[in-house]
Formats: structure tokens, C-alpha cells, sequence
DNA sequence: CTGTTAGCGCTTTCAT
DNA sequence: ATGAAAGCGCTAACAG
């Protein structure tokens, strides 16, 4: 680095101290209208800037907002949502003037581990993604010292962001019910006590079911994890089981990428003997084939909403809440709409 | 933040001098055995934790590094690749005591840019990924004073790696011709001055064509972007103007996407009545109908040598080069091995 | 081997 | 309105 420019050599520069330069680059109302000018135009014209380390050292503040993912999983970060949420929540963070910063587990220190990072680091905030149950603890600990906010899952006493899941349910039961639909499954995601995508899909298709008089158990399946093989095998034990079906909601689009498959293998062809509605809108729904219709969840909102909850914990602002964002039924050529004649009663 | 252990703490609690706690903390070898080992031990039980700013602040390091990446270009960190190469050099980065930060454009400073970012936040390295050309200036012109690498594009000056793309298309050429094809064609990408890819595999292709005297400059054609719908429009335009090719190999797996879907509405059938080879393997490529063969990019040592190769130059050891990481054809159904007899000559 | 001292660049009382 | 001086937590001479 060369970025040697300090407030000393601007002081030199324009000829006063460096207190007065500080004052004047920070907008304080105590400093000459024209020296705060004639400072700031300098500065610019060294090319100077802040040193963050200085600053941070003496303002225990750092501009810096950690991200924390996936806690022991590997290839944690493969998560098709991660990008953009993460993407919507750097924008709106930055701009406010914070940086995003990766913390990490390791580290040459002794006794260390990822939040004495955060603390090393004196990040002013943390964002918690799709962090695992038993790596939680240490956080929570944290959380009176350290603002954060949880994106993806629930984490009981943190603001936590998430798609409304119940009601997306609720919207694709519907959905089919209204297109004549009735014999409806569902291949729901695990059962995770943080990442409740999984349970609150699969209890919101539940009460609809129930609340149109429609429930049979039967219906209903969990996959075992989120991968177009767990899909599969989920769909196979349900088809086998309940053959007479005529649509799935799927908790996943990888799901219903294994379902695709073994409807081409047994011939039923989608959405004429089948039916399928399923969940995330990744990148090349719209391509497989048949398209299938999706729920689009909101990444852009869920990472933006995100950084704003972090901000109004940072300053303090902050009281604790499960922020909803709704999920977007793209309609694609997957769900067939019956005639009256056809509707079962 | 309540970090406040600090080596004046663990000074006063051993008995000794902030400059002996450094000293047994940091591994020097002026400390006797007895006291480091003392002062570890307590710095553990206090739960001391170094404070970074402090540390870059005399050190002028911060054991940070920056990653900067589509500059210009938005949902630039949706590219496929992008995620999991990051993964594999934050794993590299962190063994060796790194952590990453993402830079930004924003700044609530004069004059800003993400470089003088980078200046401020004293970064000791960055990775530049996918940059665009008019970006790079400046970026250029700080390379002497801080160590950079490129991944995924080829910028000159810097030390760049990426994927073998001419061997994997001359791998492609000959996999097809020994399975008896000999009207090869290729959708190639766009051509991008520091993003290499696409001209890289359209040249590699060129050439196996030529060396096997098979050329035929109608079989080749470059699509407009990365996307679906470009891969549809390019191969949309190849088999009006050649109907009678019986391979495709395509750049991206995306325009395996976009080509599939031609297939489906003509009745194309893969593999029997065309062969296809995509590039990429992203995550479905083995769940779409047909699974395809397609060149998995080694992301994983793309993103483990970037962080190798970025060390080195922390390290001053560095040495201007372009490294090439092999990309490994993955075989499923959609190429078809002709008869002897249906071998064109 | 250990301690004293002087800063790294910045902000912030507190005088002036 | 401006400046002198202290200090954030750490490391690196330099003495002892």
C-alpha cells in the first residue's frame, strides 16, 4: 500500500492542525466554513484517505459487517439463494458505508473461533445465514454485544428474515383446489429447528388441506434433504403409495428436477396426468422441460429487508421480530386446469 | 463489543510488560519458555483476543483480503462459477490466516473508488474476478503496490488462472470424431477481452476442426451472451443454415438449455438424431432430459491456485503467469458412438 | 531474556 | 473557531 496520504500531511498542507482537519472531513459544525472547504479540496487533491485501522482503533468501530454461513457444512455456500440475498444485503449495506466481511473459523490465535473473529475484527454488525443448531449457542451468548439479524431461518431472540412460507402454501393449495384439483400431495422439505422452510411449507400445505376438507396423511411426504435425489425418492414413494394424485406441491425446484425424471421414466406426462407446483424459481426453471410453475421467492427483499433490520439493530433501534417477506407464484405450463367434469367431488 | 482483554490486562495479570506479551504471543523467540507458555495460558482463560486495528494500524497489514469482482455489471454474483471458486479460495485464504472482504464502489468519502477502498482498508491482497475490461484501469495501475490475481479472465500483468479451455475443445473435438462424428459444430460465447472464455473455446475448437481437416467455418457460430436464450437463438440459426450436423458442442451449459428446448419443439431427438456436449456442469446438469456430457471446470482448484498463487505475491514471490487448471469431461447420454458404417468419410 | 519507550493515524476533550 | 495533547491496542527498536 501506498496510500501514505494522512491528516498530518494535509494539516501540513493547508496549514493548520491535524484536530481541524479531522473535524473539517467529518462534517463538524465547528470548523470555518471556508477552512472546512479548503480541507476537504486538498484532501481530494492528495488523494487522501482514512486510514480504517487508525479510525477503528480509536472509534471501537469498523464499518465492517461479518457474514456468517452455513456453520459446518461444507460447500455451504452452494445454497442456490445465497448469492442473491447476499448480494441484495451487500448493496443496501453498503450504502450505508459498510463492507461485508467473511468471517472465518480458523486462526493462529489461541483458544479461537469464529465469533472471537467478529470480536477481533470489531465488525459492527453480523448476519446470520442458514447457521446450524448446534454452532448457535456462542452466537446467541453474543447477540447482547454484538447486533445481529438472521436471514433463511428462525433464531429465537434475533430479528430474523424470512420468506412467508405458511403462506405460500396456502397460496399453491389454493391454486390447484381452484384449477379443480383436490387429490393434492405435497413433498415437503426436512425438519430443521432453525431452517423452518421445511416444516412451515409442509404445515401450511396441511392446515389448507385441512381447512378445505381435503387432508389424507397420505398425501403428504418429507423429503430427506434438499437434493433432486431426495426429491426422487420422495416423489417414487409417493406415487407408489398414492398413484391416483393428480398434483404435488414441492418444497423445492430440486425436487420436482427428480420428480421430472421419474415421470419421464413411467410415461406420465406433465401437467396432463400430473400436476406440479414448485419452490425457489432457480435459475433455469423456465428452461427444463416441461417449464414449471414456481414460487419465486423474494431475495432481492429478504437480503434488503435483512440489512435494514441489521442497520436499526446497529443504531440500536432494534426490537426483536420474524419479518415476512411473500413468495411469488410464477405460473409456468405445469398445473392443468380440469374441466367441471372432471373436478372430483 | 466487549473484547476489552487486552495485552495490558494479561501484562498486569502475569506480572510482566505488554512488550513480553507481544513478544510470547507472536512467537518470538526472546521469551523464555516458561513465561510464553505462562502468558498463553492466561491470554486463553482471559479470553484475549488481538485487536486487529490495532495490529494493521502498527503493521500496516490487515490480514484481509479483497475480492472484487463484475465490476459494472449487476447480479454479477449470480455467475454459476462464481460461489463455489470463492469457496474454494476462502478455504485456501483462511488456512493461511486471511479473511475476505468485499469490496465496495460506495463511499461516503471525497473522491472515492473501490481501490481507495482497498488503500484504506490497508487489504494485503485481492482477488479479481470476472472484472470488465474498461474497469481496469485503475486496478492496473495499483498492481505494483498491492498483489493481485486474476481468476477467470486473462488480465495482462497479472498472474491469471484459469480453465484449459483450448485443451477441453480439443477434447471435445476428439471425443466426437472418435465416436464417428464429422460434422461437429460449435456454439461458441461472446468474445470479451479479458474474459477469454468464449474466444478461447471457439480457437480450441477452430483448430481440432482444422488439424483434423474437418473445418467447415458454417458449423461455427458465437452467441450474443451466457444465457439460455442466447444458446437458443445461436443453435436456432446453426441447423437452419446446417441441418445436417450431428454434434453440438457447446460453450455453456446454459446453451445446452436453450438448446434442448429447440430439440423438444422439432423433435430432435439426443442423442440419436444430434450428439451434445455442453461446458460447465453446473448443479442440474445431470437432472434435465437428457443428462448431458459437459466439461466440469475444476472450481475447486481454480479457487485453491488463485489463493496459492495470490500468497506467493503477498509473499513477494510472485511471478507474472497464466496457469491453466484442466477441465474433466463428464460422460453421460448425450452423445451417440456411430456404426463403422454410418461414419461419414 | 525482559522492560521502557515511542509511535502507527486518527478522534476527542479541553484550553485558548 | 482552532489547536495541543492524550490515547485507542499493539509492535519494534533499544536499553538494561
Amino acid at each position: 500500500m501506498s496510500d501514505h496520504v494522512t491528516i498530518y500531511d494535509i494539516a501540513k498542507a493547508v496549514g493548520t492542525s491535524t484536530a481541524t482537519i479531522s473535524k473539517a472531513l467529518n462534517g463538524r459544525h465547528d470548523v470555518s466554513e471556508t477552512l472546512r472547504n479548503r480541507v476537504i479540496e486538498v484532501a481530494a487533491r492528495m488523494g487522501y484517505r482514512p486510514n480504517v485501522h487508525a479510525r477503528g482503533l480509536k472509534m471501537k468501530q469498523s464499518w465492517l459487517v461479518g457474514i456468517v454461513y452455513g456453520e459446518g457444512e461444507e460447500n455451504a455456500l452452494e445454497h442456490p439463494l445465497f448469492l442473491p440475498i447476499m448480494n441484495a444485503f451487500k448493496t443496501s449495506m453498503e450504502e450505508s458505508g459498510y463492507e461485508l466481511l467473511f468471517l472465518s473459523q480458523h486462526s493462529r490465535f489461541v483458544g479461537d473461533n469464529l465469533l472471537s473473529h467478529a470480536s477481533s475484527r470489531q465488525v459492527d454488525g453480523l448476519l446470520l445465514m442458514n447457521i446450524a443448531k448446534q454452532a448457535l449457542d456462542p452466537f446467541l451468548a453474543a447477540s447482547k454485544s454484538i447486533p445481529m439479524v438472521s436471514c433463511d431461518a428462525i433464531v429465537p431472540s434475533l430479528t430474523s428474515v424470512l420468506t412467508d412460507n405458511a403462506d405460500a402454501s396456502a397460496k399453491a393449495v389454493r391454486y390447484l383446489y381452484d384449477a379443480g384439483h383436490r387429490k393434492i400431495a405435497h413433498i415437503g422439505g426436512p425438519s430443521n429447528p432453525l431452517a423452518v422452510s421445511g416444516d412451515e411449507r409442509a404445515a401450511g400445505y396441511h392446515k389448507a388441506m385441512q381447512d378445505l376438507n381435503l387432508r389424507n396423511d397420505a398425501w403428504e411426504i418429507r423429503a430427506e434433504g434438499w437434493t433432486p435425489e431426495d426429491g426422487r425418492k420422495a416423489f417414487l414413494e409417493l406415487i407408489t403409495r398414492c398413484p391416483d394424485i393428480t398434483a404435488v406441491y414441492c418444497a423445492a425446484d430440486f425436487y420436482v428436477m427428480g420428480l421430472l425424471q421419474v415421470c419421464r421414466e413411467r410415461h406420465i406426462s406433465i401437467p396432463e396426468d400430473l400436476s406440479v407446483i414448485g419452490f425457489d424459481d432457480v435459475q433455469w426453471t423456465g428452461f427444463v422441460s416441461p417449464g414449471f410453475s414456481t414460487f419465486r421467492q423474494d431475495k432481492q427483499r429478504l437480503g434488503s429487508v435483512a440489512a435494514q433490520k441489521l442497520l436499526e439493530a446497529i443504531h440500536g433501534e432494534s426490537e426483536e421480530s420474524v419479518i415476512r417477506i411473500p413468495a411469488e407464484l410464477i405460473v409456468r405450463g405445469s398445473c392443468k386446469t380440469m374441466h367441471a367434469t372432471e373436478v372430483q367431488v
